[in-house]
DNA sequence: AATAATTTTTAGTTTTGTCTAAATTTATTT
DNA sequence: AAATAAATTTAGACAAAACTAAAAATTATT
């Protein structure tokens, strides 16, 4: 596959996970910066290699082997991320990139081995759940933030937003994953929160508590 | 600079090391397994970008700045080499190629958070010298061990030639950077040496002894 | 010094991945 | 259901990096 095979296919596979029928050719255009046309070429090309089913104007799906390899990049995407912060010390906001670049080294046994080397790690920086060698996903269930109800404590799983902008932000509030959460009142107007975290009050805004991933204790 | 330009400016320098003169454009095309006239096509591409002085028909040097990138590029190799024997337990002869992928990924940060990680290291696990941000070189004054009197004792410093199947060799006769090694007889009619290691006496070929670099102690 | 051999360059193609613009299909609205 | 809007595909073109074959320049040989 090439780097370019590669990004589509990731691409396609991450669209998946949010609408599970046949994907769209402006929807990929936008999440690779591209045109549709560009795409619907491509997508072709996937087609004949078998690793997406592919009908004129109905949108495309993974096959069996396009969904491995998505995974399998996935895989190299997560593990590169939680080198990068664990081993080299860089922030959350700033490996996105980074693995991007990264997720196109061809190299299982590489891969094998750094996920050795990290202790088989179950999450990427994010929260995001890393695919074992064999594809396997541990699901974490998980809700919105935005969702509990107050009085509750959970705990913060992850992000939906990984956006530099918003990672900085939860830094500068001391929110990190792991962090004990208490919804202490939720406002009915504008659906902002106040919650209690590491002794401190704050208020959020509904926008924050929709992109945060928690669960209860 | 995209990756074949990467590739074009690294072979450069490597053929600058061993030929101070103008680089022909055949033995780069041997070195990239590529064409002369391609060959020219990229010198033509490189001289636009000023990274090497090219007059048709009289071969190519790199400029200050492509000397910079061609080091850069190295620099990169080599740490990469030393994470992977260092950290993921690779073997010396495996690290070659992967690192010839690692070296295309473009973070100043990255590469100078993996130096410092890895412990400023001066040398890969070939033995060869891993330039500094700054492409500065620490130039160790090595001989081939070839080149030694019989009952002298030296130090191994590193491989000329770093083939997969030179380096399984050695690792098969338990010679090692920094293993000792001392000469017990050199046959003239064949120029084969009768070596010292780990308290055994080996019998190695004028072949071998050409590619490996010693000291003496 | 003239000719032969070698090396290098030029000219013209090919492949991959992209694009624009036009045509076609599907979806939406009146 | 027809008309309009939106999405998708086709057709044709382009840039990067490679190639082949032919031409030009350099080097070696007689």
């Amino acid at each position: 596959m090439t780097y370019s095979e590669e990004n589509y296919i990731k691409v396609i596979y991450h669209l998946s996970l949010v609408s599970p029928k046949g994907i769209n050719t402006n929807a990929i255009a936008g999440m690779i910066e591209s045109k549709a046309s560009s795409v619907t070429d491509m997508l072709k090309k996937l087609a004949d290699k078998e690793l997406v089913n592919y009908q004129k104007y109905q949108g495309v799906t993974l096959t069996q082997k396009g969904l491995h390899a998505a995974k399998m990049i996935v895989r190299k995407h997560r593990l590169w991320e939680v080198f990068l912060v664990e081993k080299l010390d860089f922030t959350w906001d700033e490996v996105h990139d980074l693995a991007e670049e990264l997720e196109h080294i061809k190299s299982e046994k590489l891969i094998n081995r750094l996920d050795e080397y990290l202790g088989f790690p179950k999450e990427d920086p994010h929260g995001d759940p890393i695919p074992d060698r064999y594809g396997q996903l541990v699901k974490v269930d998980k809700q919105l933030l935005s969702e509990i109800l107050p009085s509750k404590k959970v705990i913060c799983l992850g992000v939906k937003d990984s956006s530099p902008s918003f990672l900085k932000y939860l830094d500068k509030h001391q929110i990190a994953l792991g962090s004990e959460i208490e919804v202490v009142n939720k406002e009915s107007f504008d659906h902002s929160l106040s919650i209690l975290i590491n002794n401190r009050q704050i208020l959020i805004s509904n926008k924050i508590a929709s992109n945060l991933y928690v669960k209860l204790i």
